[in-house]
DNA sequence: CTGAAAGCGCTTACAG
DNA sequence: CTGAAAGCGCTTACAG
């Protein structure tokens, strides 16, 4: 563990000043040509590479952001944070990921943690999201808010002027509806989510009101609000499944609950999508390794990415108002579904 | 975005100076309980939490560690990163991931980046490990480990003598070649890695030699090198399979690559386990729940997790010499492998 | 184009 | 138990 060496070392051997050795690193300043190739070739004998947490200090920007999102072992949000770390990386930024587990308090020390840590800006993909008592945290994030630009991706908060950065899943939902219609179902139950997540809501209004549209009923028992967690979704699907009338079609808020649906109504004994058709949300890498292959709706997970850390970026240099931009999904179609009589 | 408050707006409010307010909040040393009332008092008034940046250029531990993985979309590292970062979290520190994508250039930015950010250790693995020019780099690695207290996560790199945490995957394959004896298979296919590889290396290893303890001829054409990646995994299957004669049983290098097969062999119109036995390695979440289920070998996650951390801070603290350290996997017996007579 | 100096927000010997 | 001061490794007005 050897000392570290810093711009004084090579200002130092370069015969100039620490000030000359910074402008020709930044670039932001013009440095005379000599000296430029003297203190190049020393950064390189040394293999000199600036510090970091000192220019943070310095400047006050830290190149990090934060990432906070319920859980990471969610390919949808593997994914999204991928894209997201690649696209900032190209930026010179890099992420802090804060996992929540969906626990309100783990989100809370994430949130103060970042803040510790200068990040620059917090990507808010979930956590509270997901949480119906967002009311008692509102003012905690507007704290942060009021500190660090905050950008939501695919929801928000009540009472909370953010921009956002969102899939078009009102769209999608309704191009899930439209294709169950089309392939003849009339009786599509919903599984998965929770009530008050903007994920679920969106979701639910257009089902609802795709179904009255059709002047279907809207059957409440066919409904089940079982989280976004695969572990949670064979439980659902029990309950589902012991109902005197089952529905031909059932919607997963997720590709994993959609994962969950096929495997446990394989397990008792009924075959996707002979005797059900199921369609999932997401269309994370594994829908269409499954079997059957899935048909759900894709994000635009890398314009998702960029545009989030774009708008992020224009937040944190020219302090823009909130926006909104909404992307489209796509309905990718796959073999879950089967067409009815 | 207002300004944020410091130290010395605390110390000027309760009356004390900074070194003391930093006494106070470090624990380190006594305070004057009436002072630390009158602190703890205003700390909590303006929500201040130090400033890590600052902290860390003070005292050159940032609290961060930088995590180097070739692919985090596998959920085998993903759940190896959640492990680590939820373990971490409770020691202070968070968690830089620099995802390689499998290549070398981007392993190299990382590396650099981490120490940039100075970064107080590095976890390892992937990339290069499953890189099989690793040569031409070790004196990249080296360099960096000569910095930084560097650990090895299920690997190593030839030539680098460094403390490695790591699953007993030779134990594993092991263990699943008895098993495949057991159930009556002598004809075994190998899908997946590359050569040069540790994670490969092991269980090829195992491999030929348990054939050979069997007095099986080892069959190289069923033995295909196609990566990690479950996107390559399609054309390795349809190689296999175009031979004459095909294995009654494939061991899989992971379990993305298990589903890929599969997958495949039902595209084919085979049946596993009725007409092919699979098996996989790593137990990630959603061989439990694929159909059939898969069996495969399971790591420690959480103790890998764990112990490469703690060992991580010994190192920091304790400058202490290498160790390697060995876990136990597990068989997890389920549905994708026949008996055959 | 360049350097001396102040400042970013902390920690920690040192002296009392 | 406490404070003044130096230092961590940078950046950036300021003056030339």
């Amino acid at each position: 563990m050897k000392k570290d060496i810093t711009i004084y070392d090579i200002a130092k051997e370069a015969n100039v000043s620490i000030a000359t050795v910074s402008r020709y690193i930044s670039g932001k300043s013009n440095v005379k040509e000599e000296k430029k190739a003297k203190i190049q070739s020393i950064i390189e004998k040394y293999h000199y590479k600036p510090n970091k947490i000192a220019q943070g200090l310095s400047t006050k920007y830290s190149k990090t952001f934060g990432l906070i999102l319920p859980d990471i072992m969610n390919p949808f949000f593997t994914k999204l944070f991928t894209e997201i770390e690649k696209y900032a990386f190209t930026k010179g930024y890099s992420i802090f990921v804060g996992n929540t587990f969906e626990q309100t308090e783990l989100e809370r020390y994430y949130l103060d943690n970042f803040i510790e840590r200068m990040i620059d800006g917090i990507f808010y993909m979930g956590g509270l999201l997901y949480n119906t008592k967002i009311d008692i945290d509102n003012h905690e994030i507007q704290r942060k808010k009021n500190i660090k630009p905050l950008i939501f991706i695919n929801g928000y908060l009540k009472g909370i002027n953010c921009s956002v950065v969102r899939s078009d899943e009102m769209g999608g939902m309704n191009q899930i509806m439209d294709y169950l219609f089309q392939l003849g179902h009339k009786e599509i139950g919903f599984i998965g989510g929770f009530k008050g997540a903007i994920a679920f809501d969106v979701k639910m209004k257009s089902y609802r009101e795709k179904l009255i549209s059709q002047k279907i009923d809207v059957n409440e028992n066919w409904i089940i609000e079982s989280g976004y967690d695969i572990t949670k979704a064979k439980k659902a699907v029990d309950k589902l499944f012991s109902q005197k009338k089952m529905p031909t079609a059932i919607f997963c808020i997720n590709d994993l609950i959609a994962i969950s649906v096929i495997k446990e109504a394989n397990n008792l004994g009924l075959r996707v999508p002979e005797d059900l058709s199921v369609v999932g949300f997401d269309n994370i890498f594994l829908s269409g390794n499954y079997i059957p292959s899935i048909t759900t709706v894709s994000h635009n997970y890398q314009e998702l990415a960029k545009n989030a850390v774009d708008l992020m970026l224009t937040c944190i240099h020219n302090k823009e108002n909130s926006r909104s931009i909404v992307l489209k999904t796509q309905l990718i179609e796959r073999n879950s579904c089967k067409k009815i009589s």
